[in-house]
DNA sequence: CTGTAATCCACATATTTATGTGATTGAATT
DNA sequence: AATTCAATCACATAAATATGTGGATTACAG
């Protein structure tokens, strides 16, 4: 039995859902409310196994309700649903550790399927919102992985600088002399193609080479 | 009519899948190979609608072949097809713009759904791909969005500095003097907290000032 | 064996940055 | 009217950085 809480503010919607939802086998609402102004006290009250969120409410909207649960509570799912295939409530909502998002349009057969499904540890999308968290995924800059045949001396001293230490510091940790502290900074800036300390940190952090 | 092609080294899958997919009504599989390792020309040849990319295959792999494919065709559908929803190929196939990761173990008739859905713009993903992909979006740290209170002004010189400008240089480029540029720096500093040109740049990559 | 590369150190000098102390103007706020 | 703050500029000094030239050692690959 998969126990629900409902956050939605359209009261022909929620008392929809619910029917819908509670009539099936296999799942009941413990309640519904109209939007998060109390959510944290619900969740503690009611102990859902998941939890059905709208993003457009007045007062305490889904995302701030997301946040406000994720606080405290890892465990209970929460399965956003919305209206829009918006592609920064996604995001935001992804982010802060919501386990599915579908659309209000989906058919009732497949929302109890995703119900069902968000309560064993899935992530049900609708296919358009699937298509976005792709681009998304697409569009991330990671690790280029460059290498710019940094030696492992060059790359230690590299780290320091970062950490905005004077050649000075880095002579001291590293027990070497500044002047090599010097010499292997100017190799880091030929094997980089730049001429200043900031420039260096810039294209570590650019490059992820940190 | 969706043309397939399809790049799985096991023989016996090889044909299964091929003998499956085509003899289902509205799908056509163009071809099969056992690895990529002419896979760019194929693409060219065939253009097909739809790709079944096995990631395990001895020569040019999956992986690969979906580099190479999306180097110069972004338009076909990629479908990534494996045994295993290994967390670090999953992220790599996503990067590198594959349309969807599904598993072996699928059933013939949610394949073909899958293939269809793929084909239309969709994102088809085995349950247990689309929970990875939720858990990476919710570890991304991201614009973190600190203020920090900066003028315009202030901002502008940080642009400059993270470009590895020198004062000369920004103040050249800013028609001011060069004491105004180093009084904004030192503001900056101040609302920084830190002290110094490379601690400065370090900070705004890392809260994504710039 | 020889060349190459990484690591280490030194001395000299010019440029750039950091820090301090002031000051003026204009716009916005109280 | 008084205050605050961003933005502008100035002068001075100390510290850090960049650049150049040069040399020593070790280790490894061809």
């Amino acid at each position: 039995m998969i126990k629900l809480l409902i956050y939605e503010d359209n009261p022909q919607l929620r008392e929809g859902l619910t029917m819908l939802i509670d009539g099936s086998e296999g799942f009941s609402v413990l309640a519904a409310f109209k939007n998060c102004s109390n959510v944290a006290n619900e969740i503690k009250t009611y102990q859902p196994d998941v939890i059905l969120m709208d993003i457009d409410m007045p007062g305490v909207n889904g995302l701030q309700g997301l946040k406000i649960i994720r606080e405290t509570n890892t465990e209970v799912k929460i399965l956003m649903l919305t209206v829009f295939d918006d592609h920064q409530n996604i995001f935001e909502a992804l982010q802060n550790g919501a386990n599915g998002y579908i659309l209000k349009k989906t058919p009732p057969a497949k929302l109890l399927e995703y119900i069902e499904e968000a309560s064993t540890g899935g992530a049900p999308m609708t296919a358009s919102v699937a298509t976005q968290v792709l681009k998304m995924f697409a569009q991330l800059n990671l690790p280029s992985d460059k290498d710019y045949n940094l030696s492992e001396r060059e790359k230690e001293v590299l780290q320091w600088l970062v950490k905005g230490y004077s050649y000075k510091m880095i002579a001291a940790e590293m027990f070497i002399a500044m002047d090599t502290v010097r010499s292997h900074i100017k190799k880091i800036y030929e094997k980089l193609h730049v001429n200043s300390k900031s420039e260096a940190v810039a294209k570590a952090f650019r490059d992820k080479i940190v």
